[in-house]
RNA sequence: GGGGGUGUAGCUCAGUUGGUUAGAGCGAUCGCCUGUCACGCGAUAGGUCGAGGGUUCGAGUCCCUUCACUCCCGCCA
């Protein structure tokens, strides 16, 4: 018999009863009634009540135990009567009356309550992390991560999926992320780069004519955190398929995903079939590349509106005349909306940097009319072809914005989450997915005015590429693809190109020649060119998936040991000073010192 | 790198228009209490009001600087 316990804390029942037991595990809360104590002894699988009376000799040891030490107690279990059974818990039937207990590990005063709904700055959760990770919610979210993750990797075997690890330490690599590098000892002077995903490598594997892989990965890009973006690492469900297309790795990730999220969560999934929305749709319609489907709003594209003579809002008009665009959002039925509502939307705009959002609402009251700030400025039919190309109805209030395309991209989709969440529109118990497509080739960088690679260099592009059509890269697709779920970007895959000769050609676009592209992928565009099958992948985020199931708005919510937002671990003190025998090893000397 | 928010007891927070000795709940310590499950009751200890400077007769409160955490922008093929 195991000395420190017959059962776990979640184990006992009724049939229990009379039987001798021991049981070890955590003081989670006492209540001392004087001459009779309850402790809730806590461990990972649940809680049992166990209790004590002062004819007990250990009794005023225990009674002065401090909360979450770690005892072991021996007792037996006893009923409890029918007007002290606590429902709240699996063994609230019974309890334990204790006949010794004994610590096993003592605990200094805390420095926060591990018993308790209350949230604490992260700052300490971090510094203490095994004490927040006691805690029940977040202690079932990583239960949680474990339990999808095993999910996963069974349905990628069963799939006929290989698992491979790839090196940690890898090659820095010029496009993309900054790279984490590490020093190398035996070749002073020169680095290893942590990967950023494992992309040359899973390639590489296909090459070598493994056909299916997949691997639960570490990814690591030293760029600066968000609430859904760890510093530093997190990590990627990476997976590669050779002699594929598209639609293929579309099939085997839907699949995988809408069984994942029937499994882990009881909310809807608005698409069991994802819809597959191009990159210059979603960018006109909802503003972003990640949108979120869960939100009924529309952007319409209406400059052409401002051409007419029987438009007379001149602000806009004149912007138009110089490029800008004009887009809006329809809200429906809503002309019996306070002021304070359309006013509200319209200072949040100028709060965003915009300068503003303008809107009316239409109206008829025996003639057709637009109501509102800007509403005198159109025309009967100007609003009759507004209504047409917005598909809105009477009693429909407009927001307008007028810029850039760029600018206006980044302002109608904050506005339409914000409206939406004003107008409680987003059902919160859905899970939208979709898949965006057609991503462009390359995109022209605003600071330099250089072309550059808007995505994965190693995309393969959509159609034959004629010498005439590679004179307009802006133009050409790329086989290039990601999923959404409410608004969160999940994954990011490709169809790869295998061919050397046109990654050259790619590459010189962007400003590579031969032989940088030679130096940079060595052995990537080595490798392709010994006989590489076409092939293609995806690599959904782990964490974020995990997050959306757990319901969850911040990525550290399901991370056992995350760093915070400067990149620091607060309980282990990394990063840290190293030894100047180390540096001198390394080759390196450091220009600032404290 | 830039912008917003927060910072008061070990923890969570209150603190009015600038005005006496900065408060509450939880936790800690001590005492009372034999059926609680957020047990109850009483007492005690516990404060660099993030730090520094300024305005003022007087600053937790107003101003400036700075630090920490966090959210967002940039960044994240």
């Amino acid at each position: 018999m195991n000395k420190y316990r017959t059962h776990n804390c979640n184990q006992l029942r009724k049939k229990d009863i009379d039987k001798k037991i021991i049981l070890s595990g955590w003081i989670n809360k006492k209540r001392d009634h004087g001459n009779l104590l309850f402790v809730d002894l806590r461990d990972n699988y649940g809680i049992t009540q166990c209790i004590i009376d002062k004819d007990n000799e250990n009794f005023s040891k225990l009674e002065k135990t401090q909360l979450e030490t770690v005892i072991k107690i021996e007792g037996k279990v006893v009923s409890r009567s029918d007007d002290t059974v606590n429902k709240e818990i699996e063994t609230g039937e019974i309890e334990i009356s204790i006949e010794s207990f004994e610590v096993l590990g003592s605990c200094n005063e805390l420095p926060m309550p591990v018993f308790s709904d209350q949230e604490y700055a992260e700052d300490i959760r971090l510094k203490y992390r095994f004490l927040d990770l006691r805690r029940k919610k977040i202690h079932e979210n990583i239960i949680l991560r474990s339990k999808v993750i095993s999910f996963i990797r069974d349905e990628m075997i069963k799939a006929e999926f290989l698992e491979f690890q790839t090196p940690i330490l890898t090659s820095s690599s010029p496009e993309g992320a900054r790279d984490f590098l590490v020093p190398s000892r035996l070749n002073p002077g020169k680095f290893y780069a942590l990967p950023q995903a494992p992309q040359q490598f899973k390639q590489l594997i296909m090459v070598s004519g493994f056909d299916k892989y997949f691997q639960i990965a570490p990814c690591f890009r030293d760029e600066d955190a968000r609430a859904d973006r760890s510093p530093g690492e997190f990590y990627q469900l990476d997976l590669e398929m050779s002699f594929v297309e598209q639609e293929d790795v579309f099939n085997v990730v839907e699949k995988l995903l809408v069984n994942t999220f029937t499994k882990f969560s009881n909310k809807k999934l608005m698409y069991d079939k994802f819809p597959k929305i191009s990159y210059v749709d979603t960018m006109l319609k909802y503003g972003t590349d990640k949108p979120d489907l869960r939100n009924p709003l529309i952007i319409n594209d209406i400059t052409e509106i401002f051409d007419r003579d029987d438009v007379t809002f001149e602000i806009f008009k004149k912007l138009v005349k110089s490029g800008s665009k004009v887009r809006c959002i329809t809200t429906k039925n809503t002309k019996d909306k306070p002021r304070s509502f359309f006013d509200g939307i319209d200072k949040w705009a100028k709060e965003q940097g915009a300068s503003g959002l303008a809107y009316f609402t239409l109206e008829k009251d025996g003639d057709l009319s637009a109501k509102g700030p800007i509403g005198k400025f159109f025309s009967k039919e100007a609003l009759i072809e507004i209504m047409e190309k917005t598909n809105s109805a009477v009693g429909d209030s407009l927001f307008f914005a007028c810029g850039k395309q760029n600018e206006l991209e980044k302002i109608t989709s904050q506005a339409r989450d914000k409206i939406a969440k004003d107008l409680n529109l987003v059902d919160d118990n859905t899970f939208a997915f979709c898949w965006i497509v057609d991503y462009p080739m390359f995109e022209k960088d605003e600071d330099t005015n250089k072309i550059k690679f808007s995505h994965n260099p190693f995309s393969m592009p959509q159609g034959n590429l004629t010498e005439n059509e590679l004179k307009n890269p802006l133009n050409i697709l790329a086989y290039q693809y990601d999923i959404v779920c409410n608004g969160i970007e999940l994954s990011s895959g490709a169809i790869r190109n295998h061919k050397p000769d046109l990654m050259y050609k790619l590459f010189s676009i962007a400003g590579y020649n031969k032989k940088q592209v030679d130096e940079k992928f060595s052995g990537m565009i080595n490798a392709l060119s010994y006989g590489a099958p076409p092939h293609g992948g995806i690599a959904p985020g782990i964490d974020r998936i995990v997050m959306l199931l757990a319901n969850e708005k911040n990525i550290r919510e399901v991370t056992m040991f995350p760093m915070n937002q400067n990149a620091q671990d607060l309980m282990m003190s990394a990063p840290s000073d190293v030894d100047e025998k180390q540096l001198k090893e390394l080759g390196l000397s450091l220009k600032t010192k404290k």
